[in-house]
Parts: structure tokens; C-alpha cells; sequence
RNA sequence: GGAGAGGUACCCGAGUGGCCAAAGGGGGCAGACUGUAAAUCUGCUGGCUCCGCCUACGGAGGUUCGAAUCCUCCCCUCUCCA
């Protein structure tokens, strides 16, 4: 624990960077740094995850990252996993609702989430709990107790909840109690800090109010932005699609960095990358091309959860495929059964896994997207015979090597 | 308990008896071009034994030559009243 008093206002800059907002305000914190300075005490940095999707991606990252700066800085991260709220499953939106998990599954989940976790935060320094661990422990009587201290109206406060009410779309009872379990996290962890996206910014007031409530100090709030997804319009997650899995193999990482669009990317330097500013003002002012700035942001990105190695073979692989349009090295190989001496090449298509039904074969193979041995098919009902393999190509980058059997 | 509104393809959202495999947008995919899986433009986007057939508009029945569209029951969501 090494903070010194001089360096707390620069603590508080470079911890509030990127954020957006910070309550209650800068002077609280301050405060905060200073008392855990004096005292030889670390701030307590909260931040939760919730174990239902056990993938982390970019976006997820950019709340991770803050964490680490905590961390770097010598204060105590807490790694709070939303296991008790992930067993109930939470039913928000319209679609069917999510179904429960359990206990197993959360548990394995999450430990799928910690060990990516762990390719950013340092493990050692790092403390999980499980709110399960108090929340199973909680009577009615308890329960019941915490929900007296918030009302309806404030409840419907949240931008969320007002939206769907207003519009008439269902707000389960149980939703309610969501941001009040989120904050009596808060309580039970005594959190100097806590860190979550701008969405949660209503459940992390929440703390505030209930830590005041029973007497303690209440935490100050950061939220940092929600990462654009791939698409440029929606927030990244996992079921929009439009996601970079830190857990994903390299060529991947760095071929959907590539496939961002320019202005995406300038969002993004901000955001994930660690390049000094002055390089990103001039890639912003278009005085490096967008081109040779993506490739470094891919670059970056890919290294940071693949190492260095891993991302210039992405990197390679990525230029030979398309500003040189070669064949990759390492195709996958998948064993087809024929089934007679020739096989209409929509089958082998869907049986390699390059379509998904005959319909979606014949369509690519219109559109003239399908290259057999490097020859485009322009034939819909052409026929490959089944006594040697064959290089099927789908589009710019799906290859499969197929072999008869 | 009563009265109304509504449930459409991956998502949003038109469509109120045939011209509807269902407008439009988003997303996705392919092609052209290129600076890249950017941007832009074009096409495609239910399945199959693919010039034809089958399955689809919350579920199950019914009316009709013919239904996403009309009727009955059921399930789900919302609003107002009690």
C-alpha cells in the first residue's frame, strides 16, 4: 500500500478518466483517498458481474481495465460475482424469460469469467465473493426489511423501469428488488468504490442510499461508458452478436477489430487502447491512415489477451488473406461421407458446415461467393466427384478442406 | 372479478379475406469497388428432391373455393375500473 497524500488529486484525474459520471463528485473521493492514505488503508473497489453469460468481451474490458487502475495503484478490488440474482434469472425485456441457472452452473460460470478476468486484473491482489453468501443467509423478515426503504415512485425513477411502464411493457415485481440487492452489496462489502457501465447507474445510487441508510459512508459511484458493439449502434453484448470475446482465438480478435468502421474505431482508441494521446489525436485528425491505425489497434487488442506472438501471426494471416487474397496455411479438415461417386456441391456444402441449410448453399453459390479449389462455382447443380478431397471456399475467409470418406 | 388493447420472420415494425413466404428499417451474408472483414453501390436473407412443393403470422379448432386477416376456446402481455 503505497499512496502518497501529493498524489491523490492525480489518483483522482487519472482514475476519472473515460468515466462518466462520478458521485458524488470529485471532493468526496478526494476525501476518500486521503482518509485511506492517512489511515494505511486501500480503498475498497466494488464492481459486480453477472454469471449468466460466462464470456467477457471488449466491452466488459473497458470496466476491467478501470479496476486494474485501482488495483495498479495498490486498493482492494472486489470481484463481486451476482450469483444469488443469476439464480433467480432475471426476466427484463420482452422476450421469454431467462430461464434460472444452477448452482452448478453459476458456478462454473463463473469461473469461466474469472479466469478471463484474470488475463487483465492480478489474481493474488484480487478478492471474489459470491453475493449468494449473504443473500442465502437473509430471511423475508430481512428481505422485507431492505424493501421498506425504498419506495415505487423512486423506483420507477429509473430510466428503465420508467420507459417500460410508461409504454406499457411489463416490469416484473422481482426487477424491483434487483438494484436493492445490488446496493446491499454495497453495505455488506463496505465499498469505498464502485465501478460500473453507465446503465447501472441507478443500482449503484442505490447503494449510496442503503449505505447511508445503515450508516455507513456512501460509496463513490463511477460509471464508464458502454462499449459500441461491432455494429456501431448497439452496445456490445452477446446476444446482439455484435461482440469481441477476449476468449476468442487471435485471428478472430484481430479480424473483427479490422472490421470495424472508421469512425468505430476512433470510439474505441478512446476507449481500449493504450496508445498515448498525442497518437490518438493525430489518428483522429486523419494524420495516420485509418488503415495503418486499425491494424495497430488490432494489434493491441489481440496481444493484450493472445500475447505478442500470437497477434502478428493474426496479423500475417490477416494480411496475406485479404491484401493478398492467398490461401491460409492451417485450413480446418472435415470428413464428408460420400455417398455415391458424385455429390451435388450444395450438400457438401452444408455437410462441411459452410451452410447452414441447402437453400443458404444455393443462394452463395448465385451470388457467386463459392470457389472450389480457388475456381468460383457458377454452376448451381454442379457436382464434384468424391474420389479425392477438395478446397471449398465460402466468401472472403471461410475455408474448409474436405475430405471424402 | 369487469371492460378494453395487443401477441407478425434474427430484432423493430407494416399488413384487417385472395395480387402474402408477408411492405419498410436494422442486423446478417454475398458480389463489385477499395485503404480493410472501412465507406459506397448492388443483390440475397423459411425449408426441400428449388421453373414445383412443403411449413409459417401466440396455441388449438371452425367458417370459406381461399385466412396473418372472420368466428370459438385457450395461453401470454398491457391499460382502466372494482
Amino acid at each position: 500500500m503505497t499512496i502518497q497524500p501529493t498524489q491523490a488529486q492525480e489518483q483522482i484525474n487519472f482514475l476519472t478518466r473515460n468515466a462518466v459520471n462520478v458521485i458524488g463528485n470529485k471532493f468526496e473521493f478526494y476525501k476518500k483517498l486521503v482518509a485511506a492514505v492517512e489511515k494505511g488503508k486501500p480503498l475498497r473497489v466494488k464492481a459486480g458481474f453477472d454469471p449468466t453469460a460466462p464470456d467477457l468481451h471488449l466491452g466488459h474490458t473497458v470496466l476491467i481495465q478501470k479496476l486494474k487502475e485501482f488495483q495498479d495503484l495498490g486498493h482492494h478490488v472486489l470481484l463481486l460475482i451476482g450469483d444469488f440474482t443469476g439464480m433467480i434469472g432475471d426476466p427484463t425485456g420482452k422476450s421469454e424469460t431467462r430461464k434460472s441457472l444452477t448452482k452448478e452452473e453459476v458456478l462454473s460460470n463463473a469461473k469461466t469469467y474469472t479466469s478471463q478476468v484474470f488475463k487483465i486484473l492480478d489474481e493474488r491482489k484480487t478478492e471474489v465473493v459470491f453475493n449468494s453468501s449473504w443473500m442465502e443467509r437473509l430471511t423475508p423478515t430481512d428481505l422485507i426489511g431492505l424493501m421498506s426503504k425504498y419506495t415505487v415512485a423512486r423506483m420507477l425513477e429509473r430510466d428503465d423501469f420508467h420507459k417500460r411502464y410508461r409504454e406499457g411493457r411489463p416490469i416484473a415485481i422481482h426487477e424491483f428488488l434487483y438494484p436493492l440487492i445490488q446496493g446491499y452489496d454495497s453495505v455488506v462489502l463496505k465499498s469505498d468504490v464502485e465501478i460500473g457501465g453507465t446503465d447501472q447507474l441507478f443500482n449503484l445510487l442505490v447503494g449510496r442510499e442503503l449505505q447511508r441508510e445503515m450508516g455507513q459512508e456512501p460509496q463513490v459511484v463511477l460509471t464508464m461508458p458502454l462499449l459500441v458493439g461491432l455494429d456501431g449502434v448497439q452496445k456490445m453484448s452477446k446476444s446482439y452478436g455484435n461482440y469481441i470475446g477476449i476468449a476468442e482465438p487471435p485471428h478472430e480478435i484481430f479480424g473483427k477489430v479490422m472490421s470495424i468502421s472508421d469512425a468505430l474505431m476512433m470510439i474505441y482508441y478512446d476507449l481500449l487502447s493504450g496508445a498515448p494521446g498525442e497518437r490518438v489525436e493525430a489518428i483522429k485528425a486523419g494524420a495516420i491512415h485509418p488503415k495503418e491505425a486499425k491494424e495497430a489497434l488490432a494489434f493491441e487488442l489481440t496481444a493484450r489477451f493472445c500475447g505478442a506472438v500470437e497477434a502478428q501471426k493474426a496479423k500475417e494471416g490477416f494480411k496475406a488473406l485479404f491484401a493478398r487474397k492467398e490461401t491460409p496455411e492451417d485450413i480446418e479438415e472435415v470428413g464428408v461421407s460420400a455417398e455415391g461417386e458424385r455429390v451435388w456441391i450444395a450438400k457438401v456444402m452444408v455437410k462441411a458446415g459452410l451452410a447452414k441449410s441447402t437453400s443458404e448453399a444455393i443462394r452463395l453459390i448465385e451470388q457467386g461467393g463459392v470457389r472450389i479449389d480457388g475456381v468460383r462455382v457458377t454452376d448451381l447443380r454442379a457436382e464434384v466427384t468424391t474420389d479425392k478431397g477438395l478446397l471449398l471456399q465460402v466468401g472472403k475467409r471461410f475455408f474448409k478442406r474436405v475430405v471424402f470418406s
